[in-house]
DNA sequence: TTGAAAGCGATACCAT
DNA sequence: ATGGTATCGCTTTCAA
C-alpha cells in the first residue's frame, strides 16, 4: 500500500490528489464513490481509506456540471413562517432519503425574487421546484417551466402536479363543530384573497352553514390576509354589527390569535363570550390561552409528498396529477357553547 | 444586428448559444455579464438583448467551478424555529446586497447532519458558514475550519469571529424590572444547558438579584431546554416549593408560554398571581394572552451582521473579533406587581 | 477491473 | 475592445 502522506492543504483535496496518492486513475476514485459495485472490494477499500485520510469531498459543482444534475430541489416560500418551515422539514426528510438536498428559496412575496428563485433551475443550482406560487412569466410559458410540483395552490394556466389538503371538507367540519355547539351567528375571516386555499376554506364554511339551514350573511364573511393584524381588524368590525357573531372561524391560526387579542382588548372572553376556531394547528396552538381549536393541516406530509412526487418526476417516473391530504379538527378550549343570552336571541332572519 | 431566432430549446441556453447567435466570442458574452465596463456599450447592449431573447442564465455550477467561489454562504441552524428564521432573513438581506445567496443548512441537532452541513464548503456549494455550533471534528482542527462566523455561541477551541447579543445585561434588566415591580421571590428557568447564551442569561439574572441584595435560592434556578414542555415542567416544580416564586424570568419565549400554560392549568393567573417574563420577543409575544413582557433579541440584526462579517472575511477584509448587539426589554402585560399577600410575606431567610 | 480522454459551461489570461 | 484557449473537478464512454 502506498504510504499516505498528509500534505499541507490550503484548499481542499481533489479527486486527482486522491488518485495520485494511491497511484490509481481518477476514474477509479470516482467509481469508488459513485458505483462501488464496479470495483474490486479491495480497491474500493483503499480508495475509501485515502479519501478519509485526505479528507476529500467531491466538488458538487464539478459533479453537477458534468452530470447535468444538481442533486438538489428547491422549495420556494413566500415567507419564513412556521407553516412553510414545516413543509420544508417534511420535504427535507423525504429528499434526504433519495439523496437529494433541499434548498430554500425565500421569495418574500416579491415577484422579482420569485422569478429569481425559479431561475435557479435554469442556473443549474436545483433540479426542480416545489412552490405554492408560480411567477406569471413562467406560468404563461414565456419561460419554460422547470420540473415543478405545487403545494397548496394550483398552478394557473398549466397542468402541474399538486399536493394539497382537503381544505373544503376541513373548513366544513370546523364550522359544523361550531354549529353543533349551538352557534347560529358564525363569522368567517378569510385568508389571502389570491390564495385558493383561502377560497376553499370559505367554501367549506358556506357549505356547512347551508347544510344547517343557516343563511350566511354577507357581513359575516370578512376579508383578511392571514396576518395577525387582519384578524384584529376583522374582529373590530365584526363586533360592531347589530347582531355580532357568537363564533368566528378564522382561515388560519395567526388571524385567530389576532381575533382573540382584539376581543380581549374589547373586554370579551374566549370562549365564554365568543368562540374562535383557526386553521393550521401551529405549534403554539396547544399552549396558547386559551388553547386553540383549530383545523390541523398536515404540513410535514405536504412537504414529504411534494418532495417525493418531484423526485419521481425528476427520475422519469409517473407522478400523481393531484394528491389530496386529509385535515383533522383539533378541538381545544377556544370554542364552547354560546352564552345563554346569545343562544336565546334568534339569528337575523 | 444578427437576426435572432428563437430556437426550440429542451435544455437551457449556454454561453456558447448566446455567442453564436451574435457572432461574438464567449469571452464577450461572459464580460457583458460580469464586467460590463470592459465592453463597448453597444456591444454590451447587443449581448444583453440576446441573453434576454434566448432566456439565458449563466450556469452557476460552471461559474463556481471555474472561479472557485460558489457565491453563496450557508447558515447552519439546529432547528427551523422562528428564532433562526429571522436570523436567516437578516443574513439574506445583507448577503443579497453583496451578491451572495444564502443557503439554509438544517442540522436538526444531529451531529452527523451538522458535519454534513459544514462539509458543504469543502464540497464547493458554499463559500463560508454562519453557525451557532461547530461540530467537534471541525472545532478540534481535524478538519480545516471553513470561513466561519459564529452567532450567539462562541466556537470552542478556536478563535472565530462572533456576533452575539448582550444577554447578560439584558437578563439583568429583565430581572431588575421584576424586582422593581416589588417581587422578591423570582425564579429563573434556564435554557439549553450547553448554550452559552443560556449561561449568560442566568448570570444576568443572578447579578440583578445580587445587586438588589436578594440571595438567589438554588431552588429558584430551574433547568430547562428552551422548549415549551420544559417551561411547563419547571413551573409545576417551582409551584410546589414551600415559598413559590411570585415571578419567573424564562430564558426564552417558548418556555414562558409553557410556564403560562402550566400556571393556567394550575388555576393561577398571569400576571395577577404570578409574573412571567421571557426572552426573544418572538412575533406572537405582542398578541398572546397576556401579551408577553420579554427581552427583545435583535435576530434580524444578528443575521445581518453575521453575513456582513462573513462576506468581509471572504473578501479578505478584516473582521471584528466580536460584535455585541444590545437587547431591549419590552414590557407588556405578563408582569405586574405581586399580589399584596405575597408581597407581605418575606422572602425565605 | 482499470485507465485514458472527452467534455460539462463558465472565467480569465494572453493575444491581437 | 474583443477573441482564442487553457482550465476548474468531475462523470462517463470507450479501450485495454
Amino acid at each position: 500500500m502506498a504510504k499516505i502522506s498528509v500534505k499541507a492543504r490550503t484548499s481542499s483535496a481533489t479527486i486527482t490528489d486522491v488518485a495520485r496518492e494511491l497511484g490509481v486513475s481518477i476514474s477509479t476514485v470516482s467509481r469508488a464513490l459513485t458505483r462501488p459495485q464496479l470495483l474490486r472490494p479491495e480497491t474500493r477499500a483503499r480508495v475509501l481509506a485515502a479519501v478519509e485520510q485526505l479528507n476529500y469531498r467531491p466538488n458538487l459543482l464539478a459533479r453537477g456540471l458534468k452530470s447535468g444534475r444538481a442533486g438538489a430541489i428547491l422549495l420556494v416560500v413566500p415567507n419564513l413562517s412556521p407553516f412553510f418551515m414545516e413543509i420544508f422539514a417534511g420535504a427535507e426528510e423525504a429528499a434526504h432519503e433519495a439523496g437529494f438536498s433541499v434548498l430554500l428559496g425565500h421569495s418574500a412575496e416579491d415577484p422579482a425574487r420569485e422569478i429569481a428563485c425559479f431561475d435557479q433551475v435554469a442556473s443549474g443550482r436545483a433540479d426542480g421546484i416545489i412552490s405554492a406560487a408560480v411567477p406569471s412569466i413562467y406560468a404563461s410559458g414565456k419561460r419554460p417551466l422547470p420540473p415543478l410540483v405545487m403545494v397548496m395552490e394550483r398552478c394557473p394556466e398549466r397542468t402541474v402536479p399538486l399536493i394539497r389538503v382537503d381544505d373544503d371538507t376541513g373548513a366544513m367540519r370546523a364550522t359544523e363543530h361550531l354549529i353543533g355547539l349551538g352557534h347560529r351567528r358564525i363569522a368567517h375571516i378569510c385568508g389571502n384573497k389570491k390564495a385558493q386555499s383561502s377560497a376553499r376554506r370559505l367554501e367549506g364554511y358556506r357549505r356547512a352553514l347551508d347544510q344547517a339551514g343557516l343563511r350566511a350573511q354577507p357581513e359575516w364573511i370578512h376579508p383578511g390576509d392571514y396576518s395577525v393584524q387582519s384578524g384584529m381588524d376583522a374582529v373590530r368590525r365584526l363586533m360592531l354589527l347589530k347582531h355580532p357573531p357568537t363564533a368566528i372561524f378564522c382561515a388560519n391560526d395567526e388571524m385567530a390569535y389576532g381575533a382573540i387579542h382584539a376581543l380581549h382588548l374589547l373586554g370579551l372572553r374566549v370562549p365564554q363570550d365568543i368562540s374562535i376556531a383557526g386553521c393550521d394547528d401551529q405549534n403554539m396552538a396547544a399552549y396558547s390561552s386559551p388553547p386553540l381549536t383549530t383545523l390541523h393541516i398536515p404540513r410535514h406530509d405536504l412537504g414529504r409528498r411534494a418532495a417525493l412526487e418531484l423526485i419521481d418526476k425528476l427520475q422519469g417516473r409517473d407522478v400523481a396529477h393531484e394528491v389530496l391530504l386529509p385535515t383533522r379538527l383539533v378541538v381545544r378550549e377556544s370554542t364552547a357553547a354560546p352564552a345563554a343570552a346569545s343562544r336565546a336571541r334568534p339569528a337575523p332572519r
